[in-house]
DNA sequence: TTATGGATTAGCT
DNA sequence: GCTAATCCATAAA
């Protein structure tokens, strides 16, 4: 992953990190999956986005250099982990994975033995992954957290986001096409 | 200082 | 499909 990589446009980002591998090497063990679906959010010209009204303490990681981690907490009781990209106030969201080292780690950390949900969701591919706010910030460049490169360039379908209220119709989910382990088969709602 | 609502999930109807 | 669970950053006063 060189660094080189997230200069691009986010969307642009948010479908070329499909198909790679998300990797954590945690004191417990280490576990990876494959991204099969994102979603961009674009700073200040998106209302959805966090960074929307500008640079706030919880935000500022988006506003930050490419290629670190933005770990938010919500609803009371979920972490999402998202990649920052070089362009301010915007970063992609990790809504799924597909899991491939470390799953039965995986499914210590979610008391859920069922594969195929282990990482179906933003909030439930940080719990499975075992990252915490501690990551938030962070470069992803190396240790303990990091994205690694793979050759494939998976088919990619593209919807509305998912589970917010502003901006609701514009394309910027992304997911790889008929992958079993996306987190919603349809398109939005509300 | 107080109020609001959220980039969710799991469980029940 | 609907809603409770449950914290905290941000907005409003």
């Amino acid at each position: 992953m060189d660094k080189t990589y997230f200069d691009q446009p986010t969307v642009e980002v948010a479908k070329r990190l499909l198909g790679q591998l998300l990797v954590h090497r945690s004191p417990e063990g280490l576990t990876s999956g494959i991204i099969v679906e994102t979603e961009a959010y674009l700073g200040l010209n998106d209302p959805a986005s966090h960074a929307y009204r500008g640079q706030t303490p919880r935000n500022s990681p988006m506003f930050g250099p490419g290629g670190h981690a933005y770990v938010y907490f919500t609803y009371g009781m979920h972490y999402c982990f998202n990649v920052v990209t070089d362009y301010p106030g915007e970063a992609v969201l990790i809504r799924a994975l597909e899991p491939v080292e470390g799953i039965s780690l995986m499914k210590a950390r979610r008391e859920l033995d069922d594969l195929n949900r282990l990482c179906k969701g933003p909030a439930c591919v940080v719990k499975a992954m075992g990252i915490t706010k501690e990551y938030n910030g962070i470069s992803l460049a190396g240790e303990p957290l990091t994205i690694e490169s793979t050759d494939v360039m998976p088919p990619i379908s593209i919807s509305k986001r998912i589970g917010i209220s502003k901006a609701i119709d514009e394309p910027l989910r992304f997911y790889i096409s008929g992958n079993p382990f996306v987190s919603k088969l349809k398109a939005s709602r509300k």
